[in-house]
DNA sequence: TCAACATATGAACATATTTACATATGAACA
DNA sequence: TGTTCATATGTAAATATGTTCATATGTTGA
């Protein structure tokens, strides 16, 4: 369950004209949400060049498959990552070049 | 303190050559972390155009004048805006295009 | 069908984060 | 100097989030 999923309208003690995107604004907050968290930041890297099995990027970042499971999972309820089945595995990478484009630009304000 | 503030060097058991960058990722995770939250997000948004005096920021959101300063403070350690004092009243602005530039970025994310 | 393997999921725990309240700090001006 | 106003900060409580362990699900091939 997100912050955001809201059942009543937050919206009705502002002045309306003034904030106009008040819902696009708590889905932008979500969006960066998923962004940042190292782990999934790590994953998105890993995964944006080439596909990767699950167990594939666990080995490679160092930590536990079912850690790893639950962070791609986050992902793709986001819409984030693609998904393919080969066999016993499952292949993820990143979802579009936009994707890649916000991380890239989150990366030229870090590297100054 | 943040999730990020490390002592030991994380990257030890890592293959070096594969994931150099793996600092820079920390630090991108901990940037969008202060994207990922719908008050500073709002605050943002709201001083995007103008500078706005912290009271009319907490007015213009509905929100206590102490859970907008906090917020500013976390946005000020990351230099995503600037203050200027004007007597009692203290401004702020998005320090530069650049992180409008993120918010836009995210924004067509969310726009489709 | 069964064993082996890859991935996903539920529950519990630890930690982080946000917010509100009370109060402190600092500026302006009588 | 003392009062008023604007902002900042400490603390506590509520909530959210990430990770691990144990286990379930689903696939392959004998």
């Amino acid at each position: 369950m997100h912050e955001h999923d809201i059942v009543v309208n937050e919206n009705t003690t502002e002045d309306n004209n003034e904030m106009p995107e008040l819902e696009v604004l708590f889905d932008l907050a979500d969006l960066f949400k998923v962004f940042g968290d190292s782990t999934r930041i790590r994953i998105m890297y890993a995964i944006s060049d080439n596909e990767m099995s699950v167990l594939n990027i666990a080995k490679k970042l160092n930590m536990e498959q079912s850690t790893i499971s639950h962070q791609l999972k986050v992902l793709r309820q986001n819409k984030l990552v693609r998904v393919r089945r080969e066999g016993k595995q499952i292949y993820y990478t990143l979802n579009d070049d936009h994707v890649k484009k916000i991380i890239e630009m989150g990366l030229d304000h870090v590297l100054e």
